[in-house]
DNA sequence: ACCTGAACACCGTTCAAGT
DNA sequence: ACCTGAACACCGTTCAAGT
């Protein structure tokens, strides 16, 4: 009558990293909208009631889907790092990798930016944004150490930066930029920012 | 035993516009996520029913908010067009007006760049979307012909422009960049896009 | 410690029926 | 034409109870 393996106590192991996997699954494929705790609970063959051990509610499980995220980009952004390139490619290989991002997991880059604060979680959240825009911090301080970039506090260049980096990529992951030239427009703003729109 | 005017069916007029103006108030106060159709046609003194002869299902009342949202937009973005402003000053202003939208409308602004899209209405998003930063086309078609600005694709230059405004936009707007500083960095934005990063 | 089952208060959507 | 009331199939969350 033994009709389940005795190694583990209900389910396969770790619930809360089934959960998790599931949902970026789901949320890859349908949306965010369309992510129901319970349907979850029902994929990975548990009760609905389950996931309330691991996640306190749905809100929960999209933070920690979003801080995984920002660990992901933030890793990839870190390995694009190149500091043997010259300034522009540089900051263009920065750029182009958080637009490949952008455009791979669009659903998730709308969740790490969608202002669901809760209070607590939320000081996670602007972690994850400083990890990510860190790489940029560091590429332009080295860049005025040696005179390529005029003076100036870095973290205003970094924001200003990010920011418009990051619009381009939430422009091209939400379909209103043509994804087949985003490549291009990422590329003209890193070139645009560094030398200029006015002749000479 | 008359307990209603007689000047009107059932409701005070015009429904569908009452959704809209109370879905708006609920949109600003308490954010998308929790706005719900019944809940709006209780506010509105009315069936959890009748609400569908209006808006078909809940995203597309979602998608006249958006729609009405980029009218309000394109309204202020056209009303702060000043052809009779220096370069700078002028894409300042238009930018300008683009943030505080942004900041007085987050989840609006949210909602108008939401992926969801019925593929037909779709179309007035886009339709939208060009509206929106078709005033930056026209300067910068002008400020080219001036010789003020470098040659090239103006629509080229208007995306990469338009999408690094949103960038800071977006950032401001989910609090990702301080609210104080926020008017700066934007300003420093168009001024490192029309001077360059790099010294001299 | 981890999960279940039942219960509660909500949803969105549909559809016959009323005025 | 416009709205209602009831019904259906879902939700998220909570909580006693089981193992």
């Amino acid at each position: 009558m033994a009709h389940m393996p005795e190694n583990r106590p209900y389910h396969h192991g770790d619930l809360r990293a089934a959960l998790l996997q599931s949902a970026e699954r789901t949320l890859r494929e349908k949306g965010a909208g369309s992510l129901s705790l319970r349907e979850l609970a029902r994929e990975t063959g548990v009760s609905h009631a389950a996931p309330s051990r691991h996640f306190k509610d749905k809100q929960a499980l999209l933070n920690a889907l979003a801080l995984a995220g920002y660990d992901r980009l933030a890793e990839a952004l870190a390995a694009a790092e190149d500091p043997t390139l010259p300034l522009q490619p540089r900051l263009t290989a920065l750029a182009r990798t958080y637009l490949g991002f952008a455009m791979d997991n669009p659903e998730l880059l709308e969740l790490m930016y969608a202002r669901k604060h809760d209070p607590d979680a939320s000081e996670q959240m602007t972690d994850g944004v400083d990890r990510t825009v860190g790489s940029l911090e560091r590429v332009i301080a080295d860049a005025q150490k040696r005179g390529e970039i005029i003076a100036g506090d870095p973290r205003h260049l970094m924001h200003l930066t990010g920011a418009a980096v990051h619009g381009v990529a939430a422009f091209s992951a939400g379909g209103w930029l043509d994804p087949d030239t985003a490549g291009d427009t990422i590329e003209g703003l890193i070139h645009h920012l560094l030398h200029g729109l006015m002749p000479r």
